[in-house]
RNA sequence: GCGAGAGUGGCGGAACGGCAGACGCGCAAGGCUCAGGACCUUGUGAGGGAAACUUCGUGGGGGUUCAAGUCCCCCCUCUCGCACCA
């Protein structure tokens, strides 16, 4: 842990005349060099003042290196970074590389080589870029999810949660990717398709997997994100993802099966009267033991039939629906009604109990089914205000329980309660909740990932590899490709493979799938505190003191899958006593997305590609940045304009002109007039504003109207607070540049270990102002008043200018508004 | 289909319910230049007018208000998310 002071560093760059033109091609490349050289961005740990932890979501490497359209994440956080620093923070800006998983290892595939040499190639061309775009990083914490001593701690995070329960193993049928040759998560399928590969649909393959029970921490998982400052477009999302929904798990006798019933959940248990039908999904277990031998035919073909088809057909939801008759019937235990129990694809296997009871009066699917068919379609349900239930379709609102028994003239909230206490007392059921999220599948069969350090032993059976012996080591292989049968790769390395139980010492198998890649990036934040820490994922006074991360920032795309995850480990960490937080990010910015100049996405195979190197190269990394800030909201999408690259460098040359003018002229102290003080001070105030508010495009907007400002003064009456005061809020932005300023203006230290400037109140206050005079809502006139006049003065000033005169002349107001020192309106 | 966000000059975008279009790009005119995607100055929403001025104008239609880009209702378009979740 470094624990150096702010002392400034001694720059080896003399004071020299400033050369007429502003060349960013001398003056970036030296306060690179000087940057490194002094070690400016290590994290100074000062107990004097208090911690900001900024940082952006874990980049993957990727071989085509970083846009423009990345550096809009980059950028503004490396401003905050530097802001948050001059405004008396200590920082920890860190960055580092999610460098295992698929994308890695498809790439190198493609390219004949092997990920470990490719990573760190990557890697080091983003640092590079990253540098060379100004960014300050602390790179002494750099960390790699794919080097041992990371991912040794990903490991003993997997044996946490298996330790509390959290991580386990189980058969079920599961989303494959044929491109990827893996299994995915649910999260990871995309309108039935893998999220790497928007083309290929998923298909399902039948394996033992690995999960991670983020199902246990549903309700905190929704519950916490009322506490978080975060984009409501992403807490909603993340709402929605989980599916959080109240009802009742209830089971009806299958008649003629004794000991068979069909269990199933509803949100409407009040509706149960009016069930006239139960449908099973086509794999429900029960469906062969129900189905009679008249049905079965029909039923065989029509399971057969839903296993061919695509996810994508099955869940279309324009499809009409289609079902068999298993031949089975249940027995309704409110109505006493015999019902069908028929299957259909609208019932999915995969949530609930596979199994529903259909209420067509009540729900739209059930009505459209038991249309098609043919079946009853009881009416149980009325609306609230005395009305008719609608014949032609179903009525989903709530109402009032009508021809359901004991449940009648009951308000649909009270007639669930009632439902819930018979069902409870009769033994038939009882209120449960039900969600839409699954559990986090994490294994995948791939050889780049981080190892399960699980061991198979045919005496013990699944037994965790003790931490005292992780890393378990990812084997080199030259041949690494994915059979695609469903098996890793690794179980074709015998010396892998074959090890010794820990618990018994005989013959053992060690697990050969790898690791999702998101729970590498589940944890990397609390890395970044002490990323060389070696008794520990991580040292829990760096946790302590440098966490949570103050400001998270990001694409929205990791809405419901990074996000959660992290959220999900964070959550386990508090609960086992690692950590004092719930929520690894209280603060999340989405930065928005960069598209080419032609509206699409930015991709080497459109060609459309603007990489920061060949701005640098035209324009300047200052420039480039400046355009990163200026060219639209922070949060808001927009396309790619590199004349906008034009215009900043322009900007930046005319801040060289005034700048220089000054220094030229001497660094005259100045007496500047009371207007100039009060447009600096005013303009002080304004950028931090913005820059508190990350509104760096206005931020930007207000110092060039200041610098328009600036031009039309000579050096004497410019002043030196008027100058200074904007380089250093200049600096954030503009790194190389204000360092050149900075040492220009007579300073030897860095610019960014400098105080932001503050204003004085006092002396933003405008002596005149303008006041709007308004007849009817429309402006007449403009009138230059002293400040603070009143009402009084500025009302008759108002009816006397000539106007309102003009426009008064026979007649009289009814009323006037009046808005202290902005407006007069007259309503005549 | 459901949910969320967004529609403002030629373009990117500014506007605590109170001067619509800040700032910038582009464009035009002038200056300066051997030259320039250089630099400087001025202008630049649309219509009308010689001008002072004036009318219209923030996707469309209603409404609230002294006053609406901003708030409310309906509609249209685009982007994103979820897509039979019982």
């Amino acid at each position: 842990m470094h624990s150096g002071t702010l002392n400034s560093p001694i720059w080896s760059i003399a004071i020299t005349p400033m050369d007429e033109r502003y060349d960013p091609h001398t003056i970036e490349p030296r306060w690179r060099e000087q940057w490194e050289r002094t070690d400016l961005y290590l994290t100074r740990e000062d107990p004097g003042r208090p911690k900001f932890y900024v940082l952006e979501m874990f980049p993957y490497p990727s071989g085509n290196g970083l846009s423009v359209g990345h550096l809009h994440n980059y950028v503004p956080c490396d401003v905050v970074g530097r802001y948050k620093r001059m405004a008396g923070f200590n920082v920890l800006h860190p960055m580092g590389w999610d460098a295992f998983g698929l994308p890695a290892e498809n790439d190198a595939l493609l390219k004949g080589l092997h990920p470990k040499e490719t990573v760190p190639r990557y890697a080091a061309n983003f640092k590079r870029q990253l540098k060379l775009s100004g960014c300050a990083y602390d790179w002494t914490r750099e960390i790699n999810s794919s080097s041992p001593d990371y991912y040794r701690w990903t490991q003993w995070f997997f044996l946490l949660l298996h330790r509390r329960g959290l991580a386990y193993r189980a058969p079920g049928s599961q989303w494959w990717c044929e491109k990827c040759r893996t299994i995915l998560a649910n999260e990871q399928v995309i309108n039935g398709c893998c999220w790497r590969h928007p083309d290929t649909v998923v298909t399902r393959k039948e394996l033992d997997q690995w999960y991670f029970k983020i199902t246990a921490y549903a309700d905190r998982l929704i519950e916490d994100l009322d506490g978080i400052d975060w984009p409501e477009p992403i807490k909603l999302m993340q709402r929605n993802w989980i599916g959080r929904s109240e009802g009742a798990e209830l089971a009806f006798p299958v008649s003629g099966h004794a000991g068979q019933e069909v269990r199933f959940f509803t949100t409407r248990p009040d509706t149960v009267f009016g069930v006239s039908f139960m449908v099973l999904a086509p794999e429900h277990p029960l469906v062969t033991a129900i189905t009679t031998g008249a049905q079965r035919a029909a039923v065989e073909e029509y399971v057969a039939q839903a296993r061919r088809q695509s996810e994508i057909e099955r869940l279309s939801t324009v499809k009409e629906k289609t079902g068999v008759f298993t031949g089975a019937h249940a027995r309704n235990l409110f109505s006493g009604k015999d019902i069908p129990i028929w299957i259909a694809d609208y019932v999915l296997m995969g949530y609930g109990t596979g199994a529903i009871m259909a209420a067509p009066g009540e729900d739209e699917r059930d009505f459209a089914f038991a249309k098609k068919y043919g079946l009853e379609i009881p009416i149980v349900t009325a609306p609230a205000d005395g009305s008719a239930a609608p014949a032609d379709r179903a009525f989903t609102e709530r109402g009032v329980a009508i021809n359901s028994g004991f449940l009648d003239g009951l308000k649909t909230s009270d007639a669930i309660s009632a439902v819930c206490k018979y069902a409870e007392a009769h033994g038939i059921g009882r209120p449960t909740v039900s969600y839409r999220m699954r559990d986090w599948l994490i294994s995948r069969q791939r050889y780049w990932g981080c190892p399960i350090p699980i061991v198979y032993c045919p005496t013990d059976g699944i037994v965790p590899v003790p931490e005292d012996q992780l890393p378990v080591l990812l084997p080199d292989m030259k041949d690494y490709e994915p059979s695609g049968t469903g098996r890793s790769p690794l179980a074709n390395v015998a010396e892998f493979v074959n090890t010794v139980c820990p618990k018994c010492g005989g013959p053992a198998e060690r697990e050969t799938d790898t690791l999702d890649g998101f729970a590498c990036s589940s944890w990397y934040f609390l890395r970044f505190a002490s990323p060389h820490y070696a008794a520990a994922p991580f040292d829990p006074r760096a946790g302590d003191y440098w966490l949570p991360v103050d400001l998270y920032v990001g694409g929205a795309e990791h809405a419901v899958m990074h996000l959660l995850y992290a959220r999900m480990w964070t959550k386990v960490m508090f609960d086992a006593g690692l950590i004092k937080f719930k929520e690894p990010f209280p603060a999340l910015r989405n930065q928005g997305m960069i598209w080419a100049a032609d509206g699409q996405k930015m991709s080497k195979s459109k060609g459309n590609v603007v990489t920061p190197d060949a701005m640098v190269e035209k324009y300047g990394a200052d420039a480039l940045r400046l355009w990163e800030l200026f060219m639209g909201p922070f949060e808001e999408a927009t396309n790619w304009n590199e004349d906008g690259v034009f215009g900043t460098a322009r900007y930046l040359q005319r801040v060289w002109a005034v700048v220089r003018r000054y220094i030229e002229a001497g660094c005259p102290p100045g007496d500047p007039a009371a207007e100039t003080l009060r447009r600096a001070h005013k303009t002080i105030r304004t950028v931090t504003d913005h820059m508190e508010r990350m509104r760096f495009n206005t931020a930007l907007a207000t110092m060039m109207d200041q610098l328009n400002y600036l031009a039309k003064l000579t050096p004497g009456e410019t002043g030196r607070f008027a100058i200074e005061s904007y380089v250093l809020m200049l600096a954030p932005m503009a790194p190389h540049l204000g360092e050149e300023f900075w040492r220009a203006l007579g300073h030897d230290g860095s610019i960014h270990l400098e105080s932001w400037p503050t204003f004085d109140p006092e002396l933003t206050r405008d002596e005149t102002v303008t006041v709007i005079v308004q007849v009817n809502g429309k402006v007449r006139d403009r009138l230059q008043v002293p400040a603070g006049q009143g009402e009084a003065a500025n009302t008759a000033a108002a009816l006397n200018c000539g106007a309102v005169m003009k426009l008064m002349t026979g007649k009289s107001y009814t009323k006037i508004i009046y808005v202290p020192d902005k407006l007069v309106n007259i309503v005549v």
